[in-house]
DNA sequence: ATGGCTACACATTGTAGA
């Protein structure tokens, strides 16, 4: 069983990308943010030609999120029901007896701005909601893009992210609460190669310095945690022309 | 030096991303 999550940064653009990606990489469950796509834009008809379901929630230009699966989905959620958001960020289905819930954290853009209260708020709202839904799925895996690096490991120049949108204390914290409800970051469950990100900026030459952050995450429960056989990020695609920022990010579980 | 790149929209510049 694999479970990805990727930021593909408009799927109107990335998703030949995105049908490559899966030839190359057959999993089972792709959890996709920053859609950018409204729903009646939505590529449905193409994913489910390419013999996968697909569950998804947009808005115009920014946001929307979709999970595409190899097996049926059930019991679909939109979006936090503890948090009113205009916003298009959360889409969970139960898949396989698995809760799989996709998430585009807010970005927050500085300390200073407006949005990163927002987020901060989202994240709490967040972490209630898991709480909640761990209550009644015991298997339940977040993955998504949480705009937090949660560990000065995760930043490539740490001395000069200090204090910066992303690494923040509040963030931080906001990361380490949904750890304490139980959460296992499953890429830290395994030796990793140092400075192993998942973003980097398009601007100067970021990808080819390696100058990235690592903050697209997934979280495991305990029963899947305890299954997980590896979690790894997938550079190539970043490679590809025309790339997203992103690269996506693929944890192995054991069947049960 | 708040620049640099990419995507999007009531587009030819502004906003957002991270």
């Amino acid at each position: 069983m694999k479970l990805v999550t990727w930021n593909v940064n408009s799927l109107k653009v990335r998703l030949p990308q995105v049908f490559q990606w899966l030839e190359m990489n057959p999993v089972d469950v792709l959890c996709i943010q920053e859609t950018k796509l409204t729903d009646d834009k939505f590529p449905q008809t193409e994913i489910e030609a390419a013999g996968y379901h697909v569950v998804f929630t947009g808005q115009k230009t920014y946001n929307g999120v979709a999970i595409i699966s190899r097996h049926p989905m059930t019991d679909v959620q939109k979006n936090n029901p503890l948090f009113e958001d205009e916003q298009q960020r959360i889409i969970a289905a139960t898949i396989e007896g698995m809760r799989i819930i996709c998430a585009y954290v807010p970005n927050g853009q500085a300390l200073d701005s407006e949005k990163y209260p927002y987020k901060l708020s989202w994240l709490a709202a967040l972490r209630d909601w898991v709480q909640a839904e761990m209550q009644t799925y015991p298997e339940l895996a977040l993955l998504g893009d949480y705009n937090i690096a949660p560990d000065d490991r995760d930043v490539h120049d740490p001395a000069a992210w200090e204090g910066m949108n992303l690494v923040s204390p509040p963030e931080r914290a906001a990361f380490q609460a949904l750890i304490d409800l139980g959460l296992s970051d499953s890429f830290r469950q395994f030796e990793q190669p140092e400075k192993t990100f998942s973003w980097w900026d398009y601007r100067q030459l970021g990808f080819r310095l390696n100058k990235g952050v690592r903050i697209d995450h997934i979280l495991l429960s305990k029963p899947l945690a305890e299954r997980c056989t590896s979690c790894v990020v997938d550079r190539v695609p970043r490679k590809w022309e025309q790339p997203s920022d992103h690269a996506p990010v693929i944890a192995t579980l054991n069947p049960r």
